[in-house]
DNA sequence: TAGTGGTCTAGACCACCTC
DNA sequence: AGGTGGTCTAGACCACTAC
């Protein structure tokens, strides 16, 4: 048994609490000074106590309020269903799934021309820095900030079509590619996670202590790579899946 | 232009030299003592602006040597072939792919009869603490800690069977389920991400600004759920991929 | 032993929210 | 106005690593 530290105290103590419901989700931690005299602590012992519990996603804290017990509802997002031709839609992908689990969703959006960062040139086989079409998403769910999505095109697949238009189209990006003659038959979702940057923390209004969620899927037709999508998810707020295989046995008693 | 708290002012002036390689990864950084002058800032802000790269996974610290700028280099997982039995494998699954990789696998085990807990149970289908078989995996890669595996068993299927025994099952668990005329044909994949519990902090040495990738695999036979699989990996260590549909034009450039 | 980060204190002033 | 967290300081002592 090694001695901890005093802010470490503060912070398993507390832990604890949240655990067992003494603060259930939504409430607030007593003031920094009452558990500075509760510890027996200055308080920015107490502080480096609390810290510790926002950058480990339990709590946030806002001046002027207080430390709040984060709650947390997390949105399935079906990844093997997602763009997939045999499950019919209405609209995009995304607002399907949204308004099916019974929630809001709305969006910003933003069509530009950009000359391809490297990850997505690697993976659209074109050259480093030649053009795209970049289509962005900025969603929201219940007006809370959700996810950012990055389309890119290259752009011998895009140019005079509607891809290059700001703008929606209304019968989705997957069927109207179809339209054109280039089906998507198969894509390579990549998954990682890490700390937000500056920027992302500011589109996604995520504070220290949650991490995103990036998932790159690669379109391909039969002949080469179509489109590659980025998706930021707050990794909070998200948990993706993805059914392989027969399930009969899952979808059975569903 | 908001004004920016001094501790910031460090954090982005730091990031910036970090970004464009005047710290590249693995050095370290000047002494807290050097920052405090250079910023004319006392030793406690530069810390607070120090934490704040910890806390996103840039930097490091350590007693006695200093702030060492990570490097990262990730491990790719392919979740869609992983365990499946149209891709021959000599062994388990996770050596196999990292063998592949040119790196050297690790591994402690252990197997233990232990109540399901809820979220095994639901997916199990069983009822909450009753028995299953836990065959606990804690992986390193070159001696790192890697990622942690348990996959629990329903006890109707592993008793009586060498999944209740300790050791290895040479095979590979999949095959040696196969012999026994219990088919995985299809499995529900789960992702998220989240910070790490102090607990997973230990077993998998990672310290603040490292969130964790926790990756759920249900398998089904046709008739049900046959085992539940929940591996943590460290997310800055590990990016997993599926392949989806006819990748023909992927894999016959690659 | 010298230098590094780790912990802790006591107190100051500011910014934000609620009443 | 009063309470909350946010920032910042100056200084103390401890623990670890290197030489």
């Amino acid at each position: 048994m090694s001695k901890q530290p005093k802010y470490r105290l503060v912070a398993e103590a507390l832990r604890r609490e949240i655990d067992d419901l003494t603060y259930p989700p939504g409430t607030r931690l007593p003031s920094e000074n009452d558990l500075s005299t509760r510890f027996d602590a200055s308080r920015n012992t107490v502080r480096a106590g609390l810290n510790v519990l926002v950058t480990e996603g339990l709590i946030t804290s806002s001046q002027g309020l207080g430390y709040e017990v984060r709650s947390n509802e997390v949105f399935e997002l079906n990844a093997s269903r997602f763009e997939n031709l045999d499950f019919p839609q209405q609209g995009d992908a995304y607002s399907t799934d949204v308004k099916h689990a019974g929630r809001r969703p709305s969006q910003t959006f933003r069509v530009e021309m950009q000359p391809a960062p490297p990850a997505i040139a690697e993976r659209l086989r074109v050259e480093t820095a030649s053009t795209t079409v970049l289509r962005f998403c900025h969603r929201f769910v219940d007006d809370v900030p959700w996810s950012t999505q990055a389309t890119y095109y290259p752009i011998w697949l895009a140019e005079g079509t509607r891809l290059t238009e700001p703008g929606d189209i209304a019968e989705g990006t997957t069927r109207y590619l179809a339209s054109l003659g280039v089906e998507q038959v198969g894509y390579f979702d990549e998954i990682d996670t890490r700390m937000p940057t500056p920027e992302e923390a500011r589109l996604l209004e995520v504070g220290a202590g949650v991490p995103v969620l990036t998932w790159t899927r690669t379109g391909y037709s039969t002949e080469k790579p179509i489109r590659c999508t980025v998706t930021t998810f707050r990794g909070d707020l998200n948990r993706m899946n993805y059914e392989i295989g027969d399930l009969s046995a899952r979808n059975a008693k569903a």
